[in-house]
DNA sequence: TTCCCTGCAAAGGGTTTGCAGACTG
DNA sequence: CAGTCTGCAAACCCTTTGCAGGGAA
């Protein structure tokens, strides 16, 4: 459970899934292990830019949409429309708590599929999404 | 409950909000009132285009967005992060049923902030979010 | 050595802004 | 008639794509 762990795992999957390890790689998955909570593509590009200060957007992005397609990270649009990634979660079904000033976020296990929604029409459920927005208690103040 | 009851509604709260009521303002008025659904502004535009086919994008996108601003429509960021608009419910809390096909929605007076959520740390809850997807009846055949 | 990955550049889609003329109230 | 609204055009931001050189396996 320790963060070189995450990082180690993480590249891992990408190596398993027949990706190159490259600098950059190592450097997001590190990245995310650092920053438990949600990152813009733009967050990571910063990031990204004091070790490699010629980095570019498209490798940023690219990775990003790898990385979530292979389960590495859990792509997210707020409520803004704004598109974040973090480190996924594998083992099992949550949902997120987020503070609306500093993204900060904290799973929970409870969900409402679990207990007794009634539901209108004979709708085939595929998925669905549950979010609490609030502020932490280090934004209260 | 009518249709046209519903345009004039919208029209109403336009204009008492000091809002001019033009001839495109109608038309949307009634567009929102003849789709229940949730539409892009790509699909605003086309209806709109059927009745003023020199109307611009960046009208639409204005009146979409004053709309949203004064309740008249809700506007939401769908899983994909597309933006759409619908007719706002103004009397009660409620959430959706979406059809990830045609996406048809329904609403439903679930709320799972009301059945006993238990929360980590000490977030003050400002808002919460809460969609199902899935398949309405006709687009599971 | 092979093929993938990166960075550059440019294109693309969706949305917003500045402005002059047209229309509402 | 005054002030707002529209349409045009261009700008803007975010994201994706094509390509040639550099790096991982």
């Amino acid at each position: 459970m320790s963060k070189s762990n995450n990082v180690h795992e993480m590249l891992n999957i990408m190596s398993k899934n027949g990706w190159r390890i490259t600098d950059q790689r190592k450097s997001l998955a590190q990245i995310f292990s650092d920053h438990p909570g949600y990152l813009s593509p733009k967050d990571v590009y910063d990031h990204m830019s004091e070790k490699y200060p010629s980095v570019s957007f498209d490798t940023v992005y690219r990775n990003l949409r790898m990385m979530n397609d292979m389960g590495v990270l859990e792509q997210f649009y707020f409520m803004d429309g704004g598109l974040k990634f973090r480190a996924n979660c594998l083992d099992h079904h949550h949902h997120h708590l987020i503070c609306i000033n500093c993204e900060k976020t904290l799973t929970f296990d409870y969900c409402p599929m679990d207990n007794g929604v009634e539901l209108p029409g004979n709708y085939k459920i595929v998925n669905h999404r549950f979010e609490i927005y609030g502020l932490c208690e280090d934004c209260q103040q």
